[in-house]
DNA sequence: ACCGTACTCTGGAACGTTCCAGGACCCACC
DNA sequence: GGTGGGTCCTGGAACGTTCCAGAGTACGGT
């Protein structure tokens, strides 16, 4: 075997439907101004080749790749959320994806540059760890969009962290909840807005001496450990708030192991509304960002920046809601 | 603002350096015949204007591109796990990855196809789903190994499934299990294997009349259902071997939130050892698929055969190996 | 003084597209 | 029967690289 045919290009239809190359590149991009016939006779051509435009030679000369690159982390139960959603907001603006993940052995600079030389018009980054000045430098080499973080010198696209919290302190106090604890995300990309947005909520419904933060961070592991923390309290908190859905999973596992009920004796609420969340057996009440929109403004804010249209770096702050499953119920006594 | 610069060019940089480009071409490939003086120069004529090569107009021109596509289900544990790895060994192998995503609403065939255009140079496929013809037609056009499926018409890396299974049948009758149930993944790429392998191991450790498949799944909700339907029953079983992990997690959480002690009343056995097995509040004895070699041996079979080395098409078999951990313990009674 | 060889360097032709200017043809109109 | 204006199509020049053949220089050996 191994005859690995070379690959058709433009001249070969071109030659098999007895045309010039222009008007199969016309034909190839949808332009108007062919006959149907011809048209036709070049398409069944391409069809009989098995062609396949060269995206390259493509764009080298166009001079656009019309490729908008995403940094993600691949492990962040949100991060694959959002790409999945990046997928049809750039597909219904005509723009492709291109994909870059941050792994254990890979880091976000690795993945940035690879994405460069593959000329990306615009970055999208997700939670970015880059300090703000290396993202500031980035930006003017090309559009960027920073997705869930609040940052200077780029363009930002991010949840009211603060907003949600409130939300979700808001429902649990409705319920009775008076020992509200919180697990937080330590350094994580929206930790300390939405610490803060607990802090504010619990002072403006008066619990202020109830105040409660607990050490957490991002992962299943951390809330975990959280959870354990909190259960060898005196006097554990009726509900909790969780810095993010992943974290809150681990807290779950944690109480349920224990013997405690959820949400008879404790309620937990997560953030982010991501597909954990919405597992039947988790059925997590959670602070839902607004995954569609958020990722809708980002492909258009990388669009508007790539046809030079924005001026100055904006943020765009995003609405969470509450959505309430089973995990968030009236206070015990 | 919006003035970003046109991206220098090599006509750019050898002008600066006074040089001709194909000289600044061989400085920046590092290729050897320069002298050090020049060399000098031109980096510092590059490093001034900030270029980058274009890698679609380096690629063009070579015809190479170095490239190898990767599809795979972005909401895969197991896959993400695999994308991982896949990344560092193409990496030492020189080669860099395209990733495109199969998500709920980018089907297999959209992710194929955006790789196609890129020029790739082989495709690494994760668990397709496929049709058997349609692989084997797209393997006569470019180089494609499947990974975590059987396949024919192309080349295959995929683990031992049955024998994993055994494993683990094996492991259980250890302790003394005699009930053991399977919870299978139904038309997912290594259910049948699976499915076989634990069947013969029941009937080879005299379980034959113990035999007792479950329908699941490769989602937590899944595992989830099965395992309730599993409670039901009047005699449930002591043990239980599932799918793969995500599955088993679902297992687990019905199993816990209905006051089952694991491993005390049920044990239960995954299959991948994908990051959700070794979560520390999870930590779930499982078959571990060897990643590692798994990986090194689908990027080194592509590059086998974009280099035109390998004939007929091949399949690997790895072999897996089972992980103790705390799901698992001798019988109740 | 001449040749050969090794080392640097250069010019120009690819690679597979898109883009632009324009050519060929047809039809209708005065 | 020429002119005008469509519509459909073509040729060739880009795009930014790499690759190849060969030009120019310097140096050692005879």
């Amino acid at each position: 075997m191994a005859n690995r045919t070379v690959r058709p290009t433009l001249t070969d239809v071109a030659a098999r439907a007895g045309v010039s190359k222009s008007l199969v590149s016309l034909v190839m991009r949808g332009e108007q101004g062919v006959s149907p016939a011809t048209r036709q006779r070049v398409r069944e051509a391409a069809d009989a080749l098995g062609y396949q435009p060269d995206s390259r030679a493509r764009l080298l000369r166009s001079g656009r790749s019309r490729l908008l690159g995403v940094v993600f982390g691949i492990e962040h139960a949100f991060h694959v959320d959002l790409v999945t959603a990046l997928y049809t907001a750039a597909r219904d603006s005509g723009y492709e994806l291109a994909l870059s993940a941050v792994t254990p052995e890979r880091d976000e600079t690795e993945a940035t540059a690879s994405l460069l030389q593959d000329r990306c018009e615009a970055l999208i980054m997700l939670g970015p760890r880059t300090p703000a000045p290396a993202l500031a430098r980035l930006a003017t080499r090309l559009p960027v969009v920073v997705l869930a973080r609040d940052v200077r010198g780029a363009d930002v696209i991010r949840t009211a962290d603060a907003d949600g919290l409130r939300q979700a302190v808001d429902h649990l106090a409705g319920l009775g909840h008076r020992r509200i604890a919180h697990i937080d995300g330590g350094r994580a990309p929206g930790a300390a807005d939405r610490r803060r947005g607990y802090r504010e909520a619990m002072h403006a419904h008066g619990l202020g001496r109830h105040v409660h933060i607990i050490a957490g961070g991002l992962t299943e592991d951390e809330g975990a450990t959280a959870a354990r923390t909190l259960l060898h309290q005196s006097r554990p908190p009726t509900a909790i708030t969780v810095f993010n859905d992943r974290c809150a999973t681990g807290v779950l596992d944690v109480l349920v192991r224990a013997g405690t009920r959820v949400p008879e004796q404790v309620s937990v609420v997560g953030f982010d509304d991501s597909h954990l969340a919405r597992l039947a057996h988790i059925s997590l009440t959670t602070i839902a960002q607004d995954v569609p929109t958020m990722t809708r403004l980002a492909v258009a804010r990388a669009i508007e920046r790539i046809d030079g249209l924005a001026v100055a770096h904006r943020a765009s702050v995003v609405t969470p809601h509450l959505v309430i499953r089973s995990t968030t119920g009236p206070v015990a006594d």
